[in-house]
RNA sequence: GUCGGGGUGGCGGAACCGGUAGACGCGCAUGGUUCAGGACCAUGUGGGGUAACACCCAUGAGGGUUCGAGUCCCUCCUCCGACACCA
């Protein structure tokens, strides 16, 4: 008798392993997922940033964001909508590569393997994803419309090979986008960045800049990574002041965001980079500019930042009060930030620290109207950078610096002697890499078309990049490279070639010489010209991941069209994108780059839309232990084991339950197995034999108690709230408050226990659909319409009035909602708690918020 | 330095427009159940105070506005994240 109880009583225990596999396989088999992209009449998109496969498995990091948005879209779902959930894979690019380095093998194998223990793993979660529609970038099907990308781009005029100082990382050993560089370090490997001059490709990201900005207003994005993009775009308006050089044709175009501050330029500073000090023929100049250049970031840090500089021997003439000022070139100018030149005075801490370093004189010409601090800052003991009043500054003395900018401006712009100039952080995109593993860009050098087209180039000034040329939609025989002094026409592969397929070579790794280990396979390099049928070689960088995964998107919905990127038909049907869901980290790089690119396409024609992504959300960083998870750390959380040991379901909500999606949170504490507590106690509730027959059984009106019914929409109520505005942490601390009311009250109905569960199945849906069968419902749970509350029983609940008395809860009354001001007074005066607080038996003041509180004042 | 986000029990975190601070969960305590362990069930759980109430104190610190402040304003401390020689 006991073993049998036993053995019963184990069968009837919550074993998720065994229902979550069977849900999965039922799932699986019945396609229960699948959306028709064609025909489906709502559609919502529901898109999660897809994983990078450059690990072994999965960490809980990446579980959290995608049971996140697979919430959100199982919502969206039970909504009504025909909710596309698609999955992929960014398998190529340098994380795969090193890590496939590290473990010794092929990173086509590596990748492969990774790709498959991933997929098992995700599937484990139990969410929407569409298999059918799995984008692995690094398959010559996807990144054949990669290089597509590139040549429309190319086309477009919005990519072009230039040569530019760039950063490049020696333990990488290739270059880096700007924005791959963190702190002068490389975002992936930590090491210190070097600059170099190199040939490069670029995407002219920059020519949108201004729409990058303004678009932003228009678009639903958590207002962080609004902030990320506009500091990133670093728009800055400034003027552009023209120097003449004393003695020569040439001028100088500074620029400043102060022009208030003109009068007290006493020196100029050019970039190292600037294009004058190429034609200046002095030997230290040149000298100090190549040292410049040599420089690491870390040899300037090791500096600490301190200023170096060297006269150029000649001087510009100020065009305000024609004073002469020496020319400087420093490394504390940028070229790539506004002119590449700039003025110095004596109200920027910069120019002080290099003016003091190098003894050149200063002028200080804005004051405060502080007495005391007049006398300092005339003295140059302080810098001051504030806005203030100008001093010995000609016409403009007297005027506050906002004035005077808008006036010097004015001035200067009447004169041709400058003009109100617009500058930004963003640069150009740099897409090269000197790398294996990505898509080769589809580009091929041929020389004799060069010579035979030589004629179409007017000028031959080529040592500057290609970065000013003209725009034209056939670029052949005018754009050209210099491969060891001669000159190379570009000529891109034409699009019925593509895709220029990676070789399988067995020395894939970097090179360290600047060249893509694919410079030395000969078989790849060499190929015949296009055009002119003659031996040509082929570029052999690859291109950056980004630009794999700036598109990826436009392919989930087109996957079956072999013979084009993506359908224009479907695309309008499914696009933009109605949720974005991933980590605050892509919030310049990915988010920017996908923008750009959409913004791109848009203008070529190929879609309607410029933005992407309708609505973003960027969740939280998962921490173990406080401190970030990563693979160098070695605190990677596995999330294996928990699957095994409280299944998907618990981990899922569990992981919600931490705190806000947008938060993130810590893994482990403790808490999981409260989670699973909670379904153990739920399974319990649902399994128990009289639930399921006699109260179950009974319509809700006769069963149920009111006090449960109002509980049911409110909880509704709440939990659709909270589901809207991903608060799944206090969603799903509803449902427990509701799941422990029903049980303590042993009056619970079924149709509440179904609401429970209904509420409950975005988070746990395997558990829910086996409960939901055991209840005796038909079909899934997972295609039952959300439910909805009822507002007016909401409004029968009782009114839990709190009476205060100067402010202070003393007393909670349980009344009638509707009660009056002059009820709610006189009842509250009754109670002893009240009373004695007003021997005079009256308050002096009642404040009585309607449905809510009272508060009665006595003094 | 610049920009952004925080500081609430032993812990993770709740708290709509200013209106019962600490929901929900973890942990802990006591009791029940069990051969035992675990699991489970019940009750309690910010601090002080009380037999129990009452009452007092409490949301990083200090001040202010208000009938009423975690929430609004000012000053300061502190932690985290992003960017950083950007003129």
């Amino acid at each position: 008798m006991a073993k049998l109880a036993t053995i019963r009583e184990h069968m009837e225990r919550y074993n998720p392993q065994e229902i979550e596999g069977k849900w999965r396989r039922f799932w699986e088999k019945r396609k229960a997922w699948k959306v028709n992209l064609g025909r489906a009449k709502k559609p919502y998109y529901n898109l999660m940033m897809f994983p990078y496969p450059s690990a072994e498995g999965l960490h809980v990091g990446n579980v959290y964001a995608f049971v996140g948005s697979d919430i959100h879209g199982r919502f969206q779902r039970m909504w009504g909508h025909d909710v596309f959930e698609p999955i992929g894979f960014d398998s190529f690019g340098i994380h795969s590569e090193n890590f496939a380095i590290k473990k010794g093998t092929h990173p086509k194998e590596q990748t492969a393997k990774n790709i498959k223990h991933f997929t098992e793993q995700l599937k484990q979660l139990g969410a929407l994803f569409d298999w059918d529609r799995a984008v692995i970038t690094s398959e010559p099907e996807y990144y054949k419309w990669t290089q597509w990308l590139f040549l429309q781009l190319y086309k477009a005029g919005l990519a072009y090979k230039g040569k530019a100082p760039v950063d490049w990382c020696p333990s990488c050993k290739t270059v880096l986008a700007d924005e791959q560089v963190i702190e002068g370090k490389c975002e992936r490997c930590d090491s210190v960045v070097l600059q170099k001059d190199l040939e490069q490709w670029f995407l002219r990201i920059t020519k949108y800049a201004d729409r990058l900005l303004k678009n932003l207003e228009t678009i639903d994005w958590s207002e962080k990574t609004k902030i990320a993009q506009r500091n990133w775009i670093g728009r800055t308006e400034g003027t552009s002041i023209t120097f003449k050089i004393e003695n020569s044709k040439e001028e100088i175009k500074a620029f400043t965001t102060r022009a208030d501050t003109l009068y007290g330029a006493t020196f100029l500073v050019l970039a190292p980079e600037h294009p004058l000090i190429a034609s200046v023929t002095s030997k230290g100049i040149q000298e100090y500019v190549e040292a410049a250049k040599r420089k690491t970031e870390l040899e300037r840090r090791a500096e600490e930042k301190e200023k170096t500089g060297v006269f150029t021997g000649f001087y510009a003439i100020n065009p305000l009060n024609k004073e002469k000022i020496p020319v400087w070139v420093a490394d504390y100018a940028l070229m790539g930030y506004g002119t590449g030149a700039l003025f110095g005075d004596a109200h920027d801490e910069r120019d002080v620290e290099f003016a003091r370093k190098y003894t050149i004189p200063l002028k200080a010409t804005v004051i405060t109207g502080d007495k005391k601090q007049d006398q300092k800052i005339l003295s140059l003991e302080q810098c001051f950078t504030e806005y203030g009043i100008l001093v010995d500054s000609g016409p403009f003395t007297g005027m506050t610096s906002r004035e005077a900018m808008k006036k010097v401006t004015e001035w200067l712009t009447e004169k041709g002697l400058g003009e109100s100039k617009v500058t930004y952080h963003l640069r150009d995109w740099l897409i090269s890499r000197q790398r294996y593993w990505g898509p080769p860009i589809p580009v091929i050098y041929c020389r004799k078309c060069r010579e035979s087209t030589k004629h179409k180039t007017q000028s031959t000034n080529k040592s500057q990049n290609t970065k000013h040329k003209s725009q034209t939609e056939d670029r052949y025989g005018i754009d050209y490279v210099v491969i060891n002094g001669v000159e190379y026409a570009i000529v891109l592969v034409p699009e019925k070639d593509l895709p220029v397929r990676l070789p399988k070579i067995k020395d894939f790794r970097p090179t360290g010489t600047g060249k893509s280990p694919l410079a030395s396979v000969s078989s790849f390099m060499k190929t015949k010209c296009p055009v002119c049928k003659g031996s040509a070689q082929r570029e052999t960088d690859v291109s950056d991941t980004f630009l794999d995964s700036a598109w990826y998107f436009l392919r989930y919905p087109c996957t079956e069209y072999a013979n084009k990127p993506f359908d224009k038909k479907r695309i309008k049907k499914w696009l933009p994108v109605s949720m974005y869901i991933g980590g605050h980290e892509h919030a310049v790089l990915h988010l920017l780059y996908t923008r750009f690119i959409t913004m791109a396409l848009e203008d070529m024609g190929y879609i309607e839309f410029g933005e992407p992504f309708k609505k973003f959300r960027a969740h939280g960083l998962i921490t173990k232990e406080g401190t970030k998870m990563s693979k160098s750390r070695g605190n990677v959380v596995n999330p294996d084991e928990y699957f095994v040991k409280y299944g998907a379901d618990t981990v899922r909500t569990y992981l919600m339950f931490l705190g806000p999606m947008a938060e993130g949170g810590d893994w482990p504490d403790k808490g999981i197995v409260g989670v699973y507590r909670f379904f153990n106690r739920l399974w319990t509730l649902v399994a128990k034999p009289s639930l399921a027959t006699a109260k179950l059984g009974l319509a809700s009106e006769l069963a149920s108690e009111l006090v449960n019914e109002v509980l049911r929409h409110k909880t509704i109520k709440k939990v659709t709230e909270d589901l809207e505005n991903l608060r799944y942490n206090t969603a799903i601390a509803a449902l427990m408050e509701y799941f422990n009311a029903l049980q303590r009250s042993d009056k619970a109905t079924r149709e509440q226990i179904n609401t429970l569960l209904i509420l409950l199945s975005p988070f746990a849906p395997h558990l829910t659909e086996e409960l939901w069968g055991k209840l005796g419902n038909k079909g899934s749970i997972h295609n039952q319409p959300w439910p909805k509350y009822n507002p007016r029983i909401l409004k029968e609940e009782q009114l839990r009035l709190v009476v205060q008395v100067n402010g202070r809860v003393r007393e909670v009354l349980s009344v009638a909602r509707g009660i009056s001001e002059k009820e709610a007074v006189a009842l509250a005066l009754q109670q002893e708690k009240i009373k004695k607080w007003f021997p005079s038996g009256k308050p002096k003041n009642v404040v009585f918020i309607k449905g809510r509180l009272l508060n009665l004042v006595s003094y």
